[in-house]
DNA sequence: GGTATAATGATAAAGATAATCAATATCGTA
DNA sequence: TACGATATTGATTATCTTTATCATTATACC
C-alpha cells in the first residue's frame, strides 16, 4: 500500500480526521528524505502555508510515528528526529562528531547476532538502536578536517 | 589507578580543585553501583549533607565523565544517566519497555563486527551505543506483567 | 597569612516537548 | 445540503532537564 494511504487508513481506524494541515504535513514528510526534527518540518511547510502551527507539525509527527510511516531517531543531542520507516529496510547509524555527516548501516549478520543475545537473556525484542560514532573519512584524515 | 586516585589526578592536570563537596560526590557516585540521573545522585548526596547544591551535582558529573570514570547513558526518555566506565568494561543495554527493567550485554563477536562495519565505511569509531527495547522475561510473559 | 582564582549554591535562562483552550473544521447523519 | 457532535487547530503556556550567571566562599600555592 502506498504511504499516505496507509496513513488515512490509519486516521480512519483511529476514529481521527483528515485535514489540510495533515495532508500537507504528510505529503511535505514524504517528499523529504532526509531525518527531520519537527523545527525543521515546521520551516519547510511555512514556506508554502503561513497557517501551519508548530504545534500541529509535532502533532502530526506523533501520529506518523504511530502509524508505522516515521520512526524517531535520537543521536543524543536533545533533537528528537523523524526518519521515514514505512517501505524501508531496517537500519542503523554511523554518525561523525566533527562534521555531523552519517551513513545509514545495515548488516544482517549484525541483526541476527543481535537476535541471538537477546533470545539469551529470555527477552522479547521490540527494536533497537546502534549508534556508532566516531569520524568520517574526511573529518579522520589529519590536515583536512571539520565540514 | 584506583578511581579515586585516578580522579584528583584529573583535576590536578587540568589546573582545578578538591573540594568537599567533589570528595563527596565521588565517594557516593562510586559506592553506588547504579545508572544515576543528575537528580537521583542529589538526592543520595543529600540525605548526608544538605550543603549540597543542584549545580554542583551536575557539574561533578560532568567532571567525572570527562575524566574517564564515568559515561553517559541516554535510554531516549529524556533524562541523561551516569553509570560507572573505569575498571568496568564497555557493554550495551537491553531493556524493558513495560517496567524498565534492563540487563547489560557483551558480546565479542558483536563487537567485532561493529569494527568491520566501520572500517568498511572508512569511519574511525570513537564509541557505539547499542540499545535494543523489549519485554523481560517478566514482563513478556502473558498473564504476569508490569512492575 | 595573603592572594589569585576556582568552586559553590541559588536562581535564572535556554531549549525542547507536551498540555491548555477558545475558535474552527470535519464528517456521519438526517 | 444542513446539522451537530466532536476532533483539530494555532497561539500560548506549562513542564522538564540541562546549562549559564553571579555574588559569595573556599582552595592552593607562595
Ligand atoms: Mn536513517
Ligand atoms: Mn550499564
Ligand atoms: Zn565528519
Ligand atoms: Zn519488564
Amino acid at each position: 500500500m502506498e504511504a499516505i494511504a496507509k496513513f488515512n487508513q490509519f486516521l480512519r481506524q483511529k476514529g481521527l480526521r483528515r485535514t489540510k494541515q495533515r495532508d500537507e504535513l504528510v505529503e511535505v514528510f514524504l517528499r523529504t528524505e532526509k531525518h527531520l526534527s519537527t523545527q525543521d518540518l515546521f520551516d519547510i511547510v511555512r514556506k508554502k502555508d503561513k497557517d501551519v502551527g508548530y504545534a500541529t507539525v509535532a502533532r502530526t509527527l506523533k501520529l506518523l510515528a504511530e502509524s508505522g510511516l516515521c520512526r524517531v531517531v535520537d543521536f543524543g543531542d536533545g533533537v528528537q528526529r523523524f526518519e521515514h520507516k514505512y517501505g524501508h529496510e531496517h537500519h542503523d547509524h554511523l554518525i561523525c562528531l566533527k562534521c555531523g555527516r552519517f551513513v545509514e548501516i545495515y548488516s544482517k549478520k549484525l541483526e541476527k547476532l543481535q537476535d541471538e543475545i537477546v533470545k539469551k537473556h529470555g527477552y522479547i525484542q521490540e527494536y533497537h538502536k546502534l549508534h556508532i560514532f566516531g569520524l568520517c573519512p574526511r573529518c579522520g584524515k589529519p590536515g583536512k578536517r571539520g565540514k
